[in-house]
DNA sequence: TGTACATCAGTGAACGCGCGTTCACTGATGTAC
DNA sequence: TGTACATCAGTGAACGCGCGTTCACTGATGTAC
């Protein structure tokens, strides 16, 4: 079999008619087509890939030229979305404030972004609850991921409780268990509403602060031997 | 056209071959049939009434005899959902214990119950995130229906700290939103593994202690007036 | 630079399949008298 | 009690449709020399 040295075009790619530029641009049709048809009621599993191919503008045999299936669409699909939500949050994480307004602060930057992103958004949430396997094993893995990191996090802002790792760790779970709900109440919000955005942020925040006051007062208050 | 008195038969409904009894029988086939198909996997609607009658052992016409579609039998099993849960809740709630012991008392049956239910919160659940229309706004309302009471009850457990009806309701969701995602817990939890159910109740108990410590402490922190 | 050949993204037709819905029907149960 | 008729849950066949997947193909781009 013959092998041919591949030219390298980092540069450019996307824009001219070589191969590779073709090939990219008709995988991130069907990308995009499939996050356009996840519209209001559809799951990603409703989706065919007839209708995806057509909404890409490309015959349904084309899919097979950039995905096994479905399935593994899906799966990029959560790639994408995590990939910049992951970035996001080192962002946020990078510039620590005085706790009152990094509550308000990152709570106001996410709510944007989800905005900005409802598409990732939306598809992530409703295959978290109701995706594929493969695809809801990724998606928890993520937010393991940050439920970690915060834990990370909340360690340097509670360090002198001395609270446990596993009490760490609880905290964080309910404060990303509430982040998910929050950002289930963003994308039934109808778009283009900046003040009822705006109540929501409101609305989560307070949440929040709830939330840091109990930590706050944990280990003063729970020194009770565990329960059986 | 011809009007009978018609025979009522309230006893042993279900039990004899009368027309009244087939019916319902048939009608409670096909609503078991749909939950049981709602395995690890499946949305609600990824169901075909075709699937659905072949395992309620019907032809497929006859389901138009008991729903107008897949969307009408969605509805109902909402409902059946949540009347349970209702009742369930209204028991909890009649009996108050000292705060401590309650939250731990109340979240091991409410877990113990979801498992019992197995079936309708995984579809109730699913539902919320990702259904029709019709149905995740039916599913909404009986959750608002739930932070209203659960505000009313805050009240009694707060009223000497004149916390705004605003600050209930944003508490009272902040403990409904996480049970939420507890119940997504359990339902991922394989069944039948009691000391991992009990270790999620552990977690979830000590979440909503958290959440109940930043309550108590709540006025005394945020007398500063509300954010713009 | 020019030519002959290789690669491969996308095409278009075809397949068998399960789908939702319709319809005239059957036969057991229920009612009138 | 007995008969003739009404009701209606469930049947079985039929329909047109969109589905996922396969296949040999086309034609533009890329490579070797």
């Amino acid at each position: 079999m013959a092998v041919y040295k591949k030219k390298v075009k980092d540069a450019a790619e996307g824009e001219d008619g070589s191969h590779d530029a073709r090939r990219s641009r008709t995988r991130q049709a069907l990308i995009e087509a499939a996050l356009d048809l996840l519209g209001e009621d559809r799951t990603f599993s409703s989706l065919s890939l007839r209708e995806v191919t057509k909404a890409a503008g490309v015959v349904p045999a084309a899919f097979y030229r950039h995905f096994r299936g479905m399935d593994s669409l899906g799966l990029e699909l959560v790639d994408e979305s995590f990939r910049a939500l992951r970035a996001q949050m080192r962002e946020v994480r990078g510039k620590p404030l005085p706790a009152e307004q990094l509550i308000r602060n990152s709570m106001e930057l996410y709510i944007h972004y989800v905005r900005e992103q409802e598409r990732y958004f939306r598809f992530a949430i409703r295959e978290f609850f109701s995706g594929a396997t493969n695809t809801k094993l990724a998606i928890r893995n993520e937010l393991r991921f940050f439920v970690s990191e915060l834990a990370t996090d909340l360690a340097l802002l509670v360090v002198d409780r001395r609270a446990t790792s596993a009490d760490l760790q609880m905290m964080a779970q309910l404060i990303v268990n509430n982040m998910v709900m929050v950002t289930e109440q963003i994308l039934e919000l109808p778009a283009g509403r900046p003040e009822e955005d705006q109540l929501l942020v409101d609305l989560a925040t307070k949440q929040m602060r709830v939330i840091f006051l109990g930590v706050g007062v944990w280990k003063q208050t729970s020194r009770e031997k565990p329960a059986a």
